[in-house]
DNA sequence: AGCCAGGCACCGC
DNA sequence: GCGGTGCATGGC
């Protein structure tokens, strides 16, 4: 048992961050809220706690430590309230989703845990996606260490996963998606997908290889090109963005293509930025229910 | 109890 | 191409 302390500490100030918007948002579901405004973190095959009292977030590690890791993973570096800036000048609507969730970055996340993540995803809630990718951590990735009882494990590489079978994957609960895991697992180590390679191409060219999965579609591919490979003009559309986009912005009946349209014309290159605002306050506040 | 959840595949037209 | 339906499971 490796018993995880957390004595170091890095702290910095950032402008336009929110730790718990930022974790909050549905971008992300390996966190766990350990008391006002702290959390800790499984990424990057690490553990990490991280706290935000007033302007000071706090990390548990050593600057070199921040540096490599974290900075990027919360997309530190980037002028946020420039993006803001612009998309509180183009509506009002927009403009109060992102008062109300000022804090939100768009975390750089793994790839391969994304699409797993979102595979998942697929008519389930919030809560229990994160169950199920706790489970296929536990099942088959890397112990890291415990904290408080608690034991965490890094989300499983597709070489960790390479021999699942699907009667196992139904055994943990994941349903009709397992048939979709083991494809996934299958295109990945079979190099018929590679996922760092993908990094290099067009958002087309990486949706069309990414929709050659089964159970993997427009919504989830996208979520894939916005929230690990930085296509930040890319607009995942989903139920709750169906509801809001209708209330908000065409008030008629639509259909998904029709808002991927108009999300493209409309928000143009920070598309996935408002898409992250527009979902945490919609969802947050039940828009369209 | 029955409906619905960060969709998608499959089927009919 | 477009809309309807089934799919596992859990929460309300």
């Amino acid at each position: 048992m490796n018993s995880l302390n957390f004595n170091e500490e890095f702290m910095i100030t950032v402008p336009d961050f929110d730790l718990k918007q930022s974790l909050e948002c549905g971008q992300c579901f390996r966190y766990y809220n350990i008391g006002p405004n702290a959390y800790v973190i499984v990424a990057n095959k690490r553990v990490i706690k991280v706290a935000h009292e007033q302007e000071q977030v706090i990390f548990s590690c050593d600057e070199a430590e921040f540096k490599a890791h974290w900075l990027h993973y919360f997309d530190l570096e980037r002028d946020y309230g420039a993006i803001k800036q612009h998309l509180s000048n183009q509506d009002a609507y927009l403009k109060v989703a992102i008062t109300e969730k000022q804090g939100v970055r768009l975390l750089q996340q793994d790839p391969w845990e994304m699409l797993i993540s979102f595979i998942l995803s697929q008519t389930k809630q919030i809560p229990h996606i994160k169950k199920l990718i706790e489970d296929l951590s536990l099942h088959y990735g890397t112990y890291i260490g415990h904290y408080q009882d608690q034991a965490f494990y890094a989300f499983p590489t597709p070489e960790q996963m390479e021999s699942v079978t699907e009667a196992e994957l139904r055994a943990l609960k994941v349903g009709f998606r397992a048939t979709y895991i083991v494809d996934a697992v299958q295109k990945v180590r079979n190099n018929l997908i590679d996922l760092e390679t993908l990094r290099t191409l067009s958002n087309e060219d990486i949706k069309k290889q990414l929709k050659t999965i089964k159970g993997v579609g427009d919504k989830i591919a996208d979520c894939v090109l916005l929230f690990a490979y930085s296509r930040y003009d890319v607009f995942p559309a989903d139920v709750w963005i169906k509801r809001i986009i209708e209330h908000y912005y065409l008030l008629e009946n639509s259909n998904l293509n029709k808002i991927q349209e108009f999300a493209k014309n409309y928000f143009g290159i920070y598309a996935g930025f408002a898409q992250q605002y527009l979902f945490y306050y919609g969802r947050d506040n039940k828009l369209g229910k």
